[in-house]
DNA sequence: TTGACTACTTGCAATATGCAAGTTATTGCG
DNA sequence: CGCAATAACTTGCATATTGCAAGTAGTCAA
């Protein structure tokens, strides 16, 4: 039963002040992360777009992060406009202020993996410019919002 | 019986190549990134010190987050040259290039936790200076390694 | 030889995760 | 209207990981 599921990390108050740890209490498991990745570069925006991650996350944790994510305001979850019968998922301004956060575990990713995928013209302009990076990354997210995103 | 715990979020080989998907095979669990902080801004070296967290780690845990970092090759571990009865554990060059990391969770958290304990001025630094914070950081971090550090 | 100190290891109950199999709510037809 | 299809979850259960309390091993000093 996954319903008094705590957080991945966190079931006890540790409001020790530490941003770290604060920050940590949110997004310190695997799958969240990865949600925030979909959302950020992979243009997903429905629960059935998550679950087909090749990475392969549970149903039911899916269900567990979203609604965690929702409820600490890092995204909002509404009917699909263009299709009633769907919802629709995305970062708040306040997901949006993880890019940061997901840029440098790319840069270190990238870096450190010997296999790794990410294009290396991508990773040489983050490396140069993160400003821009970062201002494009929000400006292509924000236009592939609906109507009113915030 | 914790021998042959795997990963915390990566028990089968995901290799997709995604460096989000990577850099969190390493990371991605609450307690690696504070043995970390307490590694880069607390000043600790001793498992007896990552034990004291105020975040309360579970000795079980701390052993093999430890050994795992290890053998990732984040973090060293040698005998203490000043007291050979203690290991001394160490950020190597590959744990260093977490700082960025480190920082943008610092700066996220700073700013949604309503009760941070963050110093204004550390943050407004971070803001202004990202560069010149990352460059400080390590230098401090480096002029407490014992000799050799790599 | 013993006691103190550090760094772990072990056992076990409580949690969280992965997987497969339902359930519920909305359309889209015939 | 009635029914199949689609999307979003929920539920159960076996397995994996965590938190906690205790116990063990190696080093040093008296």
């Amino acid at each position: 039963m996954l319903k008094a599921m705590s957080k991945p990390s966190s079931k006890k108050c540790r409001h020790t002040g530490c941003p770290i740890a604060f920050t940590l209490d949110v997004l310190g498991d695997r799958w969240t992360l990865l949600i925030i990745r979909d959302l950020i570069f992979m243009g997903k925006r429905y629960y059935g777009e998550f679950l087909e991650s090749g990475e392969g996350i549970a149903t039911n944790v899916l269900a567990d992060r979203l609604s965690r994510l929702e409820s600490e305001g890092i995204v909002s979850k509404r009917v699909d406009p263009k299709d009633q019968k769907k919802y629709l998922y995305q970062l708040t301004d306040k997901g949006e202020d993880l890019l940061p956060v997901v840029l440098e575990l790319i840069l270190w990713g990238a870096t450190y993996d010997p296999k790794t995928a990410a294009p290396k013209a991508f990773i040489d302009r983050l490396k140069s410019d993160r400003a821009a990076v970062i201002k494009e990354t929000l400006a292509q997210l924000r236009a592939k919002k609906p109507k009113e995103s915030k």
